[in-house]
DNA sequence: GACTCTATCTACCAGCTGTTAGATATAGAT
DNA sequence: ATCTATATCTAACAGCTGGTAGATAGAGTC
C-alpha cells in the first residue's frame, strides 16, 4: 500500500506549529478546523490529534513555543545591546528593541493581534491568559531598575508610560491588518518621539 | 395552541440588532450561531432568518444600523459642540467628541474592535469593508479644513497625525478588553497631551 | 531477522450549524 | 366577520467538526 511519511516528533511538532501560526493568524482559532491545519503538515487529522490531543491543544502548542520566548525584557537585557546595561537598561531602547523583533516576524504578529482579540469570549481557550496578560507583563517590566529621563513629565508615571507604549504598538498592530500598508518601525519611530521627547536621549540609541 | 407573539418589524429588527451586537462582540461572528441570536430575541430560528436573510446579513444589520451613523466628523460639525466651528474645526476637540461619544457605549465599541479583527480573515463578511476602511477614513476627514495650531512639528503631516491619533484609539480599545480595568476618556487625554502638546489649546476645549 | 514502540492511517460517529420547505397564526384592513 | 399579508413556527436535512476506536506500518534495537 502507499508509503507513509513517519517523521520525528521534533520536526512534526516544528511542521505543526509553523502550520498553526499561519492558519490561525488569518483565521482565528474558531475559523480554522483541524482538518486544515493537518492537510497543511500533510498528516491526516487523527494524526494531527495525535500530537495536540484536542483542538486547544494546538494554541497551549503556540503559547509554548512561540509566545514570550524571546522579545521579553530579560533576552533584551542579556543581548548586550547598546543601552542594554542590566543596571540602568533604557526603556525606549528595550521598546526599538522589541518593535524591530516584532517588525521582523509579521506573521507572529499577526497571530498574536488576532487571538488576543479572539479571547475576549470567555470560553476561549486563551481567555484567561490575554485577559490577566498586562499584569503579567508589568510585573516582568517591574523588576528592572528602568532608567528613565529626567525631566520626563510623567517620569514618576512608569506604568503609565509603559501601557501607554504597549497599547500603541496593539494600535499599529491592528492598523496593519488594514490597507494602505504602514511600516512598523516607522510608525512606532513617531510614538517614540512623543513618547520619550528627549533628542539627547535618542541620540544614544 | 401556544401564543405566539407577533411584533412590528421595527421592533423585532431592533431586538435582533441589540442581541446581536452583544453577542457578537463576545463570541464574535463566527463564535456566534444563530439560534444563540434567536433565542436571546425570543423567536425560533428561521425565524431570525426571515429578517436576515441569512447569517451575514446580521453583521449587514449591524453596519447599516450601528456604524457610521454618529460620531463622524460631519455628526460634530454640525453638533455645535465648541470648537466645532465648521470653517475652522478643531482636530482634538472632534477626537475628545469621538472618544467621548465611544466611551458612552463600550458594548458598541468592543463589538468593533472584535469584528475589526476578526476581520482579517478573507472570508469573513466584512474583510473588504474593515481592510479598505482607513482610506475610507481618511477621506471623510479630507473634506474638512481642519484646524492645527501652527507650532505643531508634523503639522504639515496631518494624515500622519490623524492616522496615529485612530491608531492609539484602537490600542486603547484592544486594551479595554483586559485587565486590570482603565478608562477610556483618561487614556485618551494622556494621548492627547502628547498628539497635541499645546496647552492654550486644551484650554480652548 | 524478529521484536517493540508509536507515528500514522481508515472508518466511524454524534452533535451542531446554516438553510430550506411548508404550515400556521396574528395584526390590520375591508 | 372575513380577508390578506406576513411574521413566526415546526420539521427536516446536508455538511462539517471535533473526537474515538482500532488497524497498520515504519524505524530503531537486540
Amino acid at each position: 500500500m502507499p508509503t507513509r511519511i513517519r517523521m520525528s516528533p521534533q520536526v512534526r511538532r516544528r511542521q505543526i506549529v509553523e502550520a498553526a501560526a499561519e492558519l490561525l493568524g488569518e483565521k482565528g482559532y474558531k475559523g480554522v478546523t483541524l482538518r486544515e491545519v493537518a492537510d497543511r503538515v500533510g498528516i491526516s487529522q487523527p494524526g494531527l490529534l495525535h500530537y495536540v490531543g484536542n483542538k486547544a491543544g494546538l494554541l497551549s502548542l503556540l503559547v509554548t513555543d512561540l509566545y514570550d520566548v524571546d522579545g521579553t525584557p530579560d533576552v533584551f537585557l542579556r543581548s548586550g545591546r547598546r543601552g542594554s546595561d542590566p543596571g540602568h537598561p533604557h526603556l525606549p531602547a528595550y521598546f526599538r528593541f522589541l518593535v524591530e523583533h516584532n517588525a521582523a516576524q509579521p506573521q507572529l504578529v499577526k497571530l498574536y493581534t488576532v487571538l488576543q482579540t479572539e479571547a475576549v469570549d470567555p470560553s476561549h481557550p486563551l481567555h484567561d491568559y490575554f485577559v490577566t496578560r498586562p499584569s503579567r507583563v508589568w510585573e516582568s517590566y517591574s523588576r528592572f531598575p528602568w532608567a528613565l529621563p529626567p525631566g520626563l513629565d510623567w517620569a514618576g508615571d512608569m506604568p503609565g508610560l509603559i501601557r501607554m507604549s504597549l497599547e500603541a504598538m496593539d494600535g499599529i498592530q491592528v492598523r496593519l491588518l488594514h490597507l494602505p500598508l504602514i511600516d512598523y518601525v516607522d510608525e512606532w519611530s513617531r510614538f517614540e518621539a512623543i513618547l520619550f521627547p528627549l533628542p539627547q536621549w535618542r541620540g544614544l540609541l
